[in-house]
DNA sequence: TTACATATTTGTAATTATTACAAAATAACA
DNA sequence: TGTTATTTTGTAATAATTACAAATATGTAA
């Protein structure tokens, strides 16, 4: 996939793609950082950082900016809304389908990619009483 | 309008928001901290900060998370998409008029705000040949 | 007006995410 | 093996935002 995009397969590139391949939850930097770091105790954060810059800017993944504090990053590059959730913080998915903006497409803006962000309360919150 | 959303108008708080109302390119808190400062040369940049944050809380104004290095504020609250040209790095409101989509409102998550971001190349900069 | 309580603002310091950059390590290849 | 290019590292710099305590302003009752 890495090799389909123009990206060289390093191994570290490799390990991070991987991760974000299988953990869909749109970790930050800091969160994919640990949790390779435990396999691979060489790897730097730095390296992280310039991989997933590179990743996106082949467009083999999505930054998010949804979250005030960090960047997140998602390897589902296909069309989806993000919710993120105001009481567990986690972020959520949300299909989409025949999605219509009257007016968004026809302003004669060329637009090469937009995101929406959702925030409010999950399911899960929504059902346990506990504040 | 201050005080029917239950915020105490005092006067930093009445230039903050004049400010923010007038000035409709969705400001940074640098930008306005720095428009207002040479009116008001006591103004903090802490008090911009809070003010703002304040505002967003009662729901008067709405901040914008679209650039990556900093947030920007909006006194529209009405519903529209905003729009970041990657060449003039400019702001721009995109109107919308019967928005749908499938899928968002039937997935059970109570939305309690969402925002649309768009990314690319504004009109002026496509007539323009300047690289 | 004065005294007091409350709300607002200030200014500095702390926090934290991200980037810059040069050195080190690794890979590619003749 | 020797040389070059690429990737990675680690530290330092940058910059936005927040925390917090002190200072100031405001409102109110005596």
């Amino acid at each position: 996939m890495l090799k389909e995009c123009g990206i060289k397969p390093s191994k570290h590139r490799i390990a991070i793609f991987e991760y974000l391949f299988n953990h869909r939850v749109h970790p930050t930097v800091d969160i994919i950082f640990k949790d390779l770091f435990f396999d691979i105790p060489t790897l730097s954060k730095t390296t992280v950082y310039n991989t997933l810059k590179l990743f996106s800017e082949h467009g083999i993944i999505k930054i998010l900016n949804i979250d005030e504090n960090n960047l997140r990053y998602d390897a589902d590059i296909s069309e989806h809304a993000h919710f993120k959730c105001d009481k567990c913080k986690r972020l959520i998915d949300i299909p989409m389908k025949n999605r219509k903006f009257e007016g968004l497409e026809t302003c004669g803006l060329i637009i090469s990619e937009y995101q929406i962000y959702c925030k409010g309360i999950c399911n899960e919150c929504q059902n346990s009483n506990i504040q």
